[in-house]
DNA sequence: CAGCAAGGTTGATCTGCGTCAATGCGCGTG
DNA sequence: CACGCGCATTGACGCAGATCAACCTTGCTG
C-alpha cells in the first residue's frame, strides 16, 4: 500500500497521509469510509499517454510519484506543453466531462484516482477540501501566468535560463528553504520536452544550454545532470527582477 | 446603487443579487449583514491603475462594469498581458498579501470590493463560495493555458486571427448562443495593448490586422469597428481545430 | 563487439518578426 | 485654422531563432 499525503489538509490538520483519514482529523469515519470506495491507484510506464485530450474523463486524479506533462497540440503538429504535473499535484476537473489536455507521463508514474461523482459530493459535504483545491488552482493560475511573461517576452536564452532556474530551485528547496550559491540537479526532460514547454525547437534549446554551459552560468555532467554554481547568476540570466517569482 | 450579481451563485441559486442576498438563498441573514459591511464599490478612470504589482492587497475585487487588463513587466520594460478582467471576473487572492500584476482600467471601470479577512471567513462559512470561485478559476487556469499554446507555437498572422475570435465570439455569444457566420464588433483594445497580450509588437499587430482585411478576413470600419464576414474563416486562420476551444 | 536506435550537438542557410524611422489620420484646444 | 498629441500605418533593414542536414554519444541487444 502506498503512503500518500494528498495534500489537501489545511494547515491545522497538516500531515494526515489519505489512508489515515479521509482527508483531514476534522473529517468523521463515514467520509472514510465513502472515499476508501472511491479511491484506486493506476500506474504508468514513461512515455505513455494518461489522457487523451477530449476523451471522457470519469475521475480527478493525485500525482503520488513521477512526473507527468499537459499538452496541447494543433493538427499540424506544433504542441505546447502548459503545465507540469509533480507529486500532489491534481489533473482533471470537478464538474467538466471532456479532458483538455494530453497527459503523458515522462517518468513512470502512480497516479490516485477519484471517481469523479463521489469525489464532487464529497467537496460540497467538506468545504476545506474546496478551498485547499482553490488554493492549488490559483497556484498553478499564477504559474501559468508568470509562464506566459516567459513564452511571450523572454528571448532564447532566458526562457532556458528560467526553466533551470524554476526546476533548480524546486529540487533545492527540497533539501534547504533558502535556495542560494550553489545548487545540484537532474533534468527530468528531454530537449524535446524542453522546447515544448518553451515554445522552441530543439535545436535552439541545444544551442543555448552549450552556450550558457561556455560562459560558466551552469556544468554538466552528462546531458542531463547539471550544476549551478551561482544560482544569482542563473536568475539575472532569466531576466528575473528578484529571487520571487516563477512558481510551478 | 448599482446592480450586482457577483456570479457567485450555484446553477440552483442563480441570479440573486448580492445586494439581496447575500450570495444565495441558502445563506442566512447574518451572512448578509456581514456582507453589507465588507463590501464597498470603487470607481477608476480609464488608464488609471487599479493595483501596483507588489502592492499591499487588503481586498478581493470583482469587476462590475469596465475592463481591466493584467500585465506582468520587466525590468527592461518588455510587458506581457497575462489577463483580462471582464465584468464578474475577480481580482485578489485570497490567502495571499501581495499582488502578483498590475492591473490597469483599460475602460471606465466599477469594481465592487470585499474587505479580504472577513471575505475569507466567510468562505469558510459558505463553503459554495468556495466552490463557485474553484468552478471560476479552473475556467481562467484552462483559458491561460490556451493562451500558453498561442504565445509559445502561433505565428503572428495566427496570434491576431486567435484574439479577433476570442473578443467576437464573446461579444457576439451576447445577442446569440450560436457564433457562425457574420459577426461584428469592436475591439477594446488598442494595437498596442494587442501587442502586449499576443507578445508581438504594436507594428507588427498594424500589419498582420491589415493583411487579413487585405484577404478578405475581416472588414474594417474605422481602427477599432470589425466585421467578421465568416466566422469558420476565421477560426481556421487562427489555427484552431475547430469551435471548441479559447474560453476567456 | 557490431549494429542500431534514441537522444543530443553543431553547422549552414533562410525567414518572420523586431527595430528604427517616416508619414498619416482624427480630434481636441489655444 | 494651425498646432500638437495620441494612435495607427507603412517601409527599409537586421537579427534571433527556425529549418534542413550531418554527425556524435550513449546504451541496448543480438
Amino acid at each position: 500500500m502506498l503512503t500518500h499525503d494528498l495534500s489537501l489538509a489545511t494547515p491545522d490538520c497538516s500531515g494526515c497521509p489519505i489512508r489515515h483519514r479521509a482527508v483531514c482529523a476534522r473529517c468523521d469515519s463515514d467520509e472514510l469510509a465513502l472515499l476508501e470506495e472511491i479511491k484506486y491507484y493506476r500506474s504508468f510506464e514513461a512515455g505513455q499517454t494518461v489522457i487523451w485530450s477530449g476523451d471522457r474523463m470519469d475521475f480527478v486524479g493525485s500525482v503520488v510519484s513521477g512526473i507527468a506533462t499537459l499538452t496541447q497540440t494543433m493538427e499540424d503538429g506544433r504542441t505546447q506543453m502548459v503545465g507540469l504535473l509533480l507529486p500532489s499535484d491534481f489533473v482533471g476537473r470537478p464538474g467538466r466531462d471532456g479532458a483538455a489536455y494530453d497527459v503523458v507521463a515522462t517518468s513512470d508514474l502512480v497516479m490516485c484516482c477519484f471517481r469523479k461523482k463521489p469525489f464532487e459530493q464529497m467537496m460540497e459535504t467538506t468545504p476545506h477540501i474546496a478551498q485547499r483545491l482553490l488554493q492549488m488552482t490559483l497556484d498553478e493560475l499564477d504559474a501559468a501566468r508568470e509562464w506566459m511573461l516567459v513564452l511571450g517576452r523572454k528571448t532564447a536564452r532566458e526562457k532556458i535560463a528560467s526553466l533551470l532556474a524554476i526546476i533548480g530551485r524546486r529540487d533545492a528547496s527540497i533539501q534547504s528553504t533558502s535556495v542560494q550559491g550553489r545548487i545540484v540537479f537532474d533534468l527530468p526532460l528531454t530537449r524535446e520536452a524542453m522546447a515544448d514547454y518553451l515554445g522552441l525547437t530543439l535545436e535552439t534549446v541545444s544551442r543555448q544550454v552549450s552556450a550558457l554551459k561556455r560562459d560558466g552560468v551552469i556544468e554538466l555532467q552528462g546531458k542531463r545532470h547539471v550544476t549551478v554554481p551561482d544560482f544569482s547568476r542563473l536568475l539575472e540570466e532569466a531576466g528575473d527582477d528578484a529571487d520571487g517569482g516563477l512558481l510551478v
